[in-house]
DNA sequence: GTCCAGGCATGCA
DNA sequence: TGCATGCATGGA
């Protein structure tokens, strides 16, 4: 990979490729839009981000090489070799087929509360209003980062609210989840940087001890905020699509990059690609 | 009005 | 252990 700082931020290249597109709106991660300069702009860990193509380049404007390091290279996890992943994944044909369709779609690593909460909140739900669930969350107990963003709220605050001040951002039967998960983290019963390092088994069964925390989100948080690429995340689509596709049970080259290949089965049997904001 | 949405907790067999 | 049901909410 090639880092260099340019007037406009920080531009990156031979970084082995990505599907930025995909990658920010497959229903992984729920605070990207696009502007209508084609940039991509969100709020991670309270930092505001613009993020451009070009030329097969990536441009993260207004961006140092300091925080492109700390942040966006663990983010975006440019520590992983996806060329090297998705040649084996390619040893099935209908992954082949996907990964040839699609391209490089990362898996983010993105801070596991918000994670947490994210996906709480996507139980029985649509991507489009978990986007704004999210957004209101954030603009009523977020802290204010400037130009009209707000981070995330912290679960020290969410562990306050009460669960009346959760349904007016219209979280729905949710907001009792969302307040034991906040409690949980906040107390540090819940500790991310301890259950990162516990074998894939044990980091799942002590985020279920969180209310409204299934198998399902809780694999979503393994994979898409603790670096677990070998969860895989079993929703309505996800069953459909296996039963389907690998009758017989997945193939055998997935095996400890499950959670990438589910990505590439979402985004290409979900149909919600062909609804994603443009 | 009805149906559906990246589920889960609960009660009952 | 396995299955049905209710859960808030908004858009189609």
């Amino acid at each position: 990979m090639t880092i260099k700082e340019t007037d406009f931020g920080v531009r990156i290249s031979d970084f082995g490729g990505i599907n930025l597109g995909l990658t920010l709106d497959c229903g992984q991660a729920f605070r990207w839009r696009r502007l209508a300069d084609g940039a991509f702009a969100g709020v991670v860990k309270g930092k505001a981000a613009r993020i451009a193509e070009g030329g097969g380049d990536l441009i993260f404007l207004g961006c140092g090489k300091e925080e492109f390091s700390e942040l966006w290279h663990p983010y975006f996890g440019f520590d992983t070799d996806y060329g090297r992943i998705l040649s084996i994944l390619s040893r099935n044909p209908f992954l082949a087929g996907c990964i040839e369709k699609y391209g490089v779609i990362r898996i983010l690593r993105q801070e596991p509360f918000e994670t947490l909460c994210s996906f709480i909140i996507s139980a029985c739900n649509n991507i489009p209003r978990i986007k704004g669930i999210i957004e209101r969350m954030s603009k009523k107990y977020g802290e204010e980062i400037g130009g009209g963003l707000f981070a995330f709220p912290s679960a020290e605050t969410l562990a306050g609210l009460s669960e009346d001040e959760l349904l007016a951002v219209g979280t729905g039967f949710r907001a009792g989840y969302i307040i034991d998960a906040a409690k949980k983290a906040a107390s540090g019963e819940l500790d991310f940087g301890l259950i990162k390092s516990l074998p894939v088994e044990e980091a799942k069964k002590s985020l279920m001890t969180v209310r409204g925390v299934g198998e399902k989100v809780a694999d979503c948080v393994l994979l898409f905020g603790l670096g677990f690429m070998n969860a895989y995340p079993v929703d309505r689509h996800i069953k459909r699509i296996t039963a389907e596709v690998y009758p017989g049970g997945l193939p055998e080259c997935v095996k400890n990059y499950e959670g990438i290949a589910q990505q590439y089965l979402f985004v290409e049997k979900a149909g919600f690609y062909k609804n994603r904001i443009s």
